[in-house]
DNA sequence: CCCGCTCCCTAACGATCGTTCGCTCGAAGT
DNA sequence: ACTTCGAGCGAACGATCGTTAGGGAGCGGG
């Protein structure tokens, strides 16, 4: 995998980039609410107002960094999909991935999991329709493993939200020191998927409920 | 100018909880920081003030929520650690009621999880200390089903927050609508669990990585 | 009858919030 | 030389925030 460049749109500011980084750490410090605009300001040495040039609100600079880091999140992980590879083996690609990034841009990750929500509606719409999109393609995935007898769930989407959860839960507590710690924990983490998925039907071995 | 406490005593008075009710509703909602005590009060019919009557501030609000919740919870999952049975069915145990309380008490679990962050450092202890006895509890039983030989991961304690994560992350999005709703999907997730503790190490079969 | 207590009220406090307005200034374009 | 323009500034706007001071109605016990 190649390196995560944290872009998305045609035009690079550095400026803007330089807010939406500072913006990133504060919001994941304080909340997006919990930090003002004269925060994020005072750490960027400019005044509040002078945020206004770059962005249209307070509202559009969480919005950019959901909305880019969910994009970026599509680029790199969707391609995996469609590579012709068996189930098990694309679930292991995807989730191997999916914790790749997450844990490369963990501060974008963790603002869009936390504070998505105070997006205003029509904003919020355009990153969960993003968000879709990957869990619709999982959701397939297993869908098609279970037809072929390697996966045991009964419901694949809820299968599908169930690792969801445990991987992106993992993110909230675990902090990776280098990157030999993030391949480490992925691939703890992809082996975890594949038993979940596997061994979901079989617990009446020696247990009756 | 003494205290009178109006404060936290073992005696429920009915409108405390009824304003811990429509906040648990509101903080949902909302968000604690989108809830204003202004809100709070128009939902109870009754003025910001007279909130302070019954409560120190907005955070002990908060906090009687969030700590209100983890006792009662502890209080109905902690004594199933101490059953006498073995690892696998202490797990079920466990979960099962896990699930069945913060299904039954969603709201509040969900203020618990989401909000909680919003606590000072002193009551934010409080909780935590509550939690870290639980999770020390879900730990110690996988070290023990582990050294048995009955379940396969390597880390104790990552596993416990595996666990914990998927089925936490569930409350997100999962709504019972009625009682058997709730026993099925814990049913579900009981038999995740023990999937995933049992044939995390067991990958290797089809899968060489 | 009056005291004290519970519960709630009106009114307002100071602080902080996101945002806007009008301005300056230096670099770049022509 | 003149214009344009991006970028930042100081100052202030109206709104809303959590919180407090002080008072009053109802009520039970002395």
């Amino acid at each position: 995998m190649e390196k995560v460049e944290p872009v998305s749109t045609g035009a690079p500011s550095l400026r803007v980039d330089q807010v939406l980084e500072t913006a990133t750490r504060l919001f994941t410090e304080r909340g997006y609410d919990a930090a003002s605009i004269r925060d994020l300001a005072a750490a960027l040495a400019m005044r509040p107002s002078s945020l206004y040039h770059h962005f249209q609100g307070k509202q559009h600079i969480l919005f950019a960094i959901c909305f880019g880091m969910q994009t970026d999140f599509n680029a790199a992980v969707m391609p995996l999909f469609h590579q012709g590879k068996g189930p098990v083996e694309t679930i292991q690609d995807v989730i191997r991935d999916h914790i790749r990034f997450s844990l490369a841009r963990r501060g974008e990750v963790l603002v869009n999991t936390r504070e998505r929500r105070s997006l205003p509606p029509h904003l919020l719409a355009q990153v969960n329709s993003l968000r879709r999109a990957y869990r619709d393609a999982l959701v397939a995935v297993i869908e098609q493993g279970r037809r072929q007898g390697l996966f045991a769930v009964d419901d694949p989407k809820l299968a599908a939200m169930a690792v969801f959860d445990m991987v992106n839960g993992m993110f909230q507590w675990f902090q990776a020191r280098d990157q030999a710690d993030i391949e480490r924990i992925a691939g703890t983490y992809v082996d975890a998927a594949v038993a979940l998925l596997r061994g979901w039907g079989g617990y009446t071995l020696t247990n009756a409920r």
